[in-house]
DNA sequence: TTGACAGGCAACCATATGGTTGCATAATTC
DNA sequence: GAATTATGCAACCATATGGTTGCCTGTCAA
């Protein structure tokens, strides 16, 4: 879950994340064109993609496909946002009662 | 955005998040309490969550009460999360069809 | 009014991170 | 089989990050 996190904490990774779910299947060259870095630091977002199981490789002889793998984002709504999400109103309530209380008091 | 994703990356600050969820409107000195860190790393946490607007303060006295803000997350889930969840089906074929023609091939 | 308490600021440190370059290897294609 | 293409590996670098410690300020209570 932590790697999740961390792979989603870079907005290049997103914008590979984006582009793949744009067009899925892409190999490590396609993904650099237009990307402004070397191919090397696309490499390495890929493997911290791939470390949070976000990104799944298939070899098709010397090329590699990359694929969205879309499970790993359902579970970080599953386990963490929808719990937010489900007391948000609360929450909202909760702020502001404590600016009512601090105008009041 | 980004601010949010980099305030999400790092599992103290998550834990922090989860412990205001648990009780909203904790002081610092509260939430440090089972922290195993200082109160100055905990500050410091607390001021990447601020920055990605995940957290909101209110002073009271010398006291800071700190509540969850859930509004960032809610935007995440709409503006990013939803976007792959929406295509979950068809990542998912695109990657069982990638093995099926590796298999066939 | 003095001491204790809640918090902020600044300097410092080790490691993680995002990037580069150079070279090596495996699969194509001519 | 030689050149080209797609990718990997390793070393290196600058900066970001997460943590510490020491000291300062403001508020509350005895």
């Amino acid at each position: 879950m932590d790697q999740v996190f961390k792979a989603l904490a870079d907005p290049s990774r997103r914008a590979i994340l984006d582009r793949l779910h744009a067009s899925n299947g892409q190999t490590l060259t396609q993904l650099c064109e237009g990307m402004a870095m070397s191919r090397q630091a696309v490499s390495k977002h890929l493997a911290v993609l791939e470390a949070g199981n976000l990104v799944v490789c298939q070899w098709r002889g010397r090329e590699k496909l990359h694929y969205v793998n879309p499970v790993p984002i359902q579970d970080i709504y599953d386990r963490w946002i929808g719990k937010y999400e489900r007391d948000r109103l609360r929450a909202l309530a909760d702020l502001k009662r404590a600016l009512e209380d601090n105008r009041d008091g």
